[in-house]
DNA sequence: GTTAGTTTTTCATCAGATGAAGTGATCGCC
DNA sequence: GGCGATCACTTCATCTGATGAAAAACTAAC
């Protein structure tokens, strides 16, 4: 059930065949996701390093490679003499895309889910606001053609989430701000994991194109004030509808 | 392509070598820097083991160590007999500290100023909406103290900063969000590097205390429409200055 | 009960050996 | 001469052993 993927992920490359077998990113996996998923509380110490060596059927090269990548995440930190202790949550990186994989893919927790809604609410429609300033012809062409697919695939659930999440990465896009991007591209990470939350009838997705194409318009013809509350009105209508599902379901 | 000299200059940075003794960060922070810095660019090879080890003075735990970490970051990636390579641009985590610190502190460029002042155009005003929405009584509370905090210091530029940022955290923290406060403490890292573009006349400081102080008053009241505008203000206003700053000194 | 000194634990670091997986060059064949 | 297969080489991957350092835990003296 291990993913090796999420290890180093995002990469553009599809062929890595080593990367399942590399023992660092399994040491990194393994207590990556004990700590996330809180079954390694913060305060808490991890196993001596014998004791993961033992555990986890590798050498203490990897385990220290492992923990030193964790660490670099703010989830671990190693004090002479006193163990390995599990850092306060605070201290993560929390948009790290491992550790957003981690949180989100095994059972995401309703506030999760909450968290994630309110965050593209506060985020996208400022996101749109500055698209709609900073678009040059290409990122209007790209947001048009992703705008396109929407309509092409509103038929198809899987496939339309695909499109979605590709329209709004390319109002990101035209923002032509590189940390905007990123953090599009980890809530996109977040958003995969939860898709089962956003699937819903085909006429529910039908139903959100007018929406999308409002946002694209407004960021066409450079309207940052109309873009953002059409962003805004399309991210709301995501919120009620996870809200409501969680209400359903959970 | 030889880089030891540039190697012996870059370990005449000033990183204190007594505190932070931790072999592997040194690995960290002399390759981490060098790749956000751009001396190392994409797609090229890092020096080898043996050569790193040669060059940084450490052993080849240390190397191996910190380079798994910069992979982790999104940095680097290791081949089996290919060497090391630094990864695109667009796979580094770029809202992790340590890579906003390598690229904001040495000297941002004008870009790097723009993108961060973007981002607060796109994200605050929509922070605060939410932190309206979801602020409970002790939130509140905290905003308002942050306020007197920023009334109180108007006169002196180094506390007024500070209190400007917690001010802006305290408004991050009320929408009930770690990921969006995550977000916040990232943007603070690279604010604080680019202080001096902020740093302006007492008077100037003064300027910015009422757009403050709507800002803490629609999200008191609740209401989230009004501390949207409010907060867009404040950054715009930081967002023209940061410009003219650009113009006037670069 | 406190304090000073000692022991133990645990991570930190280096070094060596072996392995694996690509890279590239050599060499034979046609 | 062109082409392909083999083979040596490069470089990271991994394990292991040894030594050191720092802090915690323990002990004994007062």
């Amino acid at each position: 059930m291990k993913t090796g993927a999420a290890g180093i992920a995002c990469g553009a490359v599809a062929t890595d065949p080593q990367r399942d077998s590399a023992r660092n990113v399994q040491v990194v996996q393994a207590l990556g996701a004990r700590i996330v998923g809180g079954s390694l509380a913060p305060g808490t110490s991890i196993p001596i390093e014998e004791e993961l060596v033992a555990e986890l059927g590798v050498g203490r090269s990897a385990v220290r490679e492992g923990v030193k990548v964790l660490a670099g995440k703010g989830l671990l930190e190693t004090r002479r003499s006193a163990g390995t202790i599990v850092r306060p949550r605070e201290s993560w990186n929390l948009l790290d895309a491992d550790v957003l994989s981690w949180r989100f893919e095994p059972d995401p927790t309703p506030d999760d889910i909450r968290v994630l809604a309110d965050l593209r609410v506060a985020l996208e429609p400022g996101a749109a606001r500055v698209a709609a300033e900073r678009a040059d012809a290409a990122a209007v062409r790209r947001i048009d053609e992703a705008l396109a697919a929407l309509f092409a695939t509103a038929d198809d659930p899987e496939p339309f989430i695909e499109a979605d999440l590709a329209f709004h990465k390319a109002v990101f896009a035209a923002a032509s701000n590189d940390l905007l991007l990123y953090i599009y591209d980890m809530i996109s990470i977040a958003l995969r994991s939860v898709r089962q939350v956003h699937t819903r009838s085909v006429a529910h997705n039908k139903e959100t194109l007018p929406g999308h194409e409002r946002v694209a318009q407004a960021i066409r013809r450079r309207h940052h004030r109309k873009a953002e509350e059409a962003m805004r009105t399309v991210v709301e209508v995501a919120r009620a509808d996870a809200e409501q599902h969680v209400r359903l379901c959970c």
